[in-house]
RNA sequence: GCCUGUGUAGCAUAGCUGGUAGUGCAUCGGAUUUGUAAUCCGAAGGUCGGGGGUUCGAGUCCCUCCGCAGGCUCCA
């Protein structure tokens, strides 16, 4: 028997006989408490049954990281499917992986409802309590195609992505199996923890034109506590949805009558939205930007120019037609298709509501000669446009079918490329850091090189690609480069954050376009007498004001920070004759611009602080008998904390200052300046 | 747009197998004047998402449309 050395992960290396397997090796270094649910074998994942034949390093993986966490997962899909089986026979399972936060499967089956899932999980938790090996099988291409004969999904797979003639792996445990490479964990007690959370539909291969099959969600924790606190997770993160907040607090408001994705913002929402705009429109004249306005529709001969009409049309709402044409029309018996395909023609005009701010700003650009001493020319605007997202998708401030953009379009020469993409970049940093918004993901997206669909000369793709590479680099934090992911007009870096529930949203973006100065033949006279065509960079750093609010009512769980609370003072009497201070307390406040609100009411003082904690104010200002005979408040903060006796003065002062200097989180009560 | 759910006063909720709507908070009126998370009494507020059907009778069953939620698909 010949012997192997096996490196394990602090260093040391132990001989074995060869063909010991990974479990028998991790046992012998860790013990047999080692909880590791795979191996990687030089740094590859495979299942801890495998055999070891030469030389290598071996080491555990261990629920505590992703990876561990995707096989937990992954197997958990595993014993759905099979657990679905021995319920509904005649059920095809396709697919079924792990996802970020769990995993589901997809079935080919009759529609279940919600309330199947509950005898399926038992149905889990019975196969899992069995604690059958799952064995890893190898077999050639023949007997795939035989196991799998009477589920078409599967052979699909197998001819599709199993190189012909080349084998490939079945998973098997009890009588049950599936396709898949793995690796799983060894046995199924290891997935009693389980939940299977939802039911929703899903196409076969994310293509709409195939059958549609019904998708199991679930999640999977390695023990029993770990499950509780994933659902307690949840459940917390529920409560900061801002969908929910957005009630609570008063912020925006959604009509039916109005209209699916069209926010009206309450007055509470419209300050928050307001100061907002207002630090970013610091920055911007900071920056040497111009202010611009433009009117909500424009001419459809405009998007012709542009190429979003008829393009885009179905992301569109529907273009207005002027109303004698439309009579004349209607009298001559025009459809509805006919008319569509007028305008799509260009035989008759109409208006759109904008679907984005770029054409308006180009006509801007356009309407002057432009020497290269007016370059870089920065047009921005918080531009309203209107997208007929589809229903099912829309939702809250999230995605919506009105938004405004914080939206600015530079017109630059090839060699500003770079440094005016680093402004833009910085400008989102400043906003992010001022927020103390952290978490979030940097999406370079670049052309694919085999593609063909790109406008503009590889070479200055080049560049700009390398311009948006060193401005993300510029950030210091998580970037990473999409291929393929760019528009077909140029290279774009996105900022993508996720809300309460782990999805990903899009905010921020900045967009490098050759396109457009193209298709409105834009110009300028450079400094060789020559006229030369600019590049335009499009950029939105909150993305949209709706989403960005929407994100930030989640970021800060409601609780703003001092300068974006809707009203900053809650002041309450205690009785009905401290009144006239709290007259004098608010209009102090007012003078300087602070915001708020009084409650002289004759409710007790508790039954007010309850009241108002709902609305989340930077602080509730209490008066009482010693305040008025002192000039002093005493403040209460949204924790509970309490301080008192801060002369009225002081507490303007320091309020208007936190306000100034837009402290992330109100501070007055046990600040620094207190004793 | 598709799938599965879901829709009762401003908000949160009760209403079992069909017999014609309760409750809490908020609101309004009165009493109370209170020192840090609910003072008492009273009143008002609902065509039970819209429309249609089954039935002697529908919030409850069926159809249809609309909204909402979670997915799918899409996202200049």
């Amino acid at each position: 028997m010949s012997l192997i050395n096996v490196t394990l992960p602090d260093g040391t290396v132990n001989e074995y006989a060869a063909g010991i397997t990974c479990a028998e090796v991790i046992t012998d270094a860790l013990g047999k408490k080692h909880g590791c649910l795979a191996a990687r074998i030089d740094g590859e994942e495979c299942d801890l049954s495998r055999p070891i034949e030469s030389d290598c390093s071996v080491e555990g993986i261990l629920t505590d990281s992703d990876e561990g966490m995707y096989i937990l997962r992954h197997s958990a899909a595993h014993l759905l499917a099979q657990a679905v089986m021995s319920i509904y026979p005649d059920a095809k399972p396709t697919i079924g992986p792990p996802v970020d936060r769990g995993f589901y499967y997809d079935f080919a089956m009759e529609p279940i409802s919600e309330s199947d899932l509950k005898p399926i999980q038992k149905k889990m938790q019975e196969l899992a309590r069995k604690n059958f090996t799952i064995e890893r099988i190898e077999l050639d291409e023949a007997q795939l195609k035989d196991h799998f004969s009477h589920n078409p999904y599967k052979l699909e797979i197998i001819q599709d992505k199993i190189e012909d003639g080349s084998g490939s792996t079945i998973y098997k445990q009890d009588d049950w199996y599936d396709l898949c490479l793995g690796p799983h964990v060894p046995n199924t007690s290891r997935l009693m923890n389980v939940k299977l959370t939802s039911i929703s539909s899903a196409y076969w291969r994310g293509d709409q034109d195939r059958e549609q099959l019904v998708r199991i969600y679930g999640l999977v924790e390695p023990s029993k506590e770990a499950l509780r606190a994933t659902l307690d997770r949840l459940e917390q993160a529920k409560k900061r949805d801002h969908r929910k907040l957005g009630k609570d607090l008063q912020l925006f408001h959604i009509d039916e009558e109005v209209g699916q994705g069209l926010i009206l913002w309450t007055p509470r929402g419209s300050i928050i939205r307001q100061e907002l705009q207002d630090f970013i429109s610091f920055h911007l004249r900071r920056q040497g930007y111009s202010q611009v306005f433009t009117p909500h529709v424009g001419k459809l001969d405009l998007y012709r120019t542009s190429g979003h009409f008829p393009y885009y049309q179905e992301s569109q709402y529907p273009p207005l037609v002027e109303r004698e044409l439309m009579k004349k029309l209607s009298d001559e018996g025009c459809t509805c298709g006919e008319l569509s395909n007028l305008m799509k023609s260009g035989d008759i005009d109409g208006y759109m509501l904008k679907p984005m701010n770029c054409p308006h700003h180009v006509k801007i650009y356009a309407s002057q000669m432009r020497s290269y001493r007016d370059l870089p020319l920065r047009l921005a605007e918080f531009g309203t446009v209107y997208r007929w997202e589809q229903s099912g998708e829309i939702s809250g401030l999230t995605r919506v079918r009105g938004f405004t953009q914080d939206d600015a379009h530079l017109f630059v020469t090839e060699d500003q490329i770079a440094e005016e993409v680093l402004g833009c970049i910085e400008l989102v940093q400043i906003i992010f850091d001022k927020l103390g918004m952290d978490d979030y993901r940097v999406r370079v997206g670049l052309r694919d090189l085999d593609s063909d669909k790109y406008v503009g000369d590889p070479e200055r793709w080049d560049k700009a690609e390398d311009a948006c590479r060193a401005a993300a680099e510029s950030l210091g934090v998580n970037w990473s480069e999409e291929q393929g992911e760019a528009a077909f007009y140029g290279p774009k870096i996105d900022f993508v954050v996720k809300d309460v529930i782990g999805r990903e949203w899009q905010l921020g973006t900045v967009q490098v376009d050759y396109n457009l100065p193209e298709r409105f033949h834009l110009e300028y006279k450079g400094s060789d007498g020559e006229i030369h065509r600019p590049v335009m960079i499009h950029r939105a750093p909150f993305g949209s004001m709706e989403r960005f609010c929407g994100v930030l009512i989640e970021h800060f769980a409601g609780k703003f920070p001092t300068w974006l609370t809707p009203t900053q003072c809650h002041i309450i009497t205690i009785r009905g004759e401290h009144q006239a201070y709290a007259t004098q307390v608010a209009d102090a406040l007012r003078n300087v611009g602070i915001r708020v609100e009084v409650d002289d009411s004759d409710n007790n003082i508790m039954k007010k602080i309850r009241n108002h904690r709902k609305l989340q104010p930077a602080y509730m200002v209490i008066l009482g008998d010693d305040e008025t005979e002192h000039r002093t408040v005493s403040l209460r903060a949204r924790n509970g904390d309490q301080v008192s006796d801060i002369p009225l003065d002081t507490f303007i002062k320091d309020l208007r200052n936190e306000i100034d200097e837009k402290v992330t989180q109100p501070s007055l009560v046990n600040s620094p300046n207190e004793e």
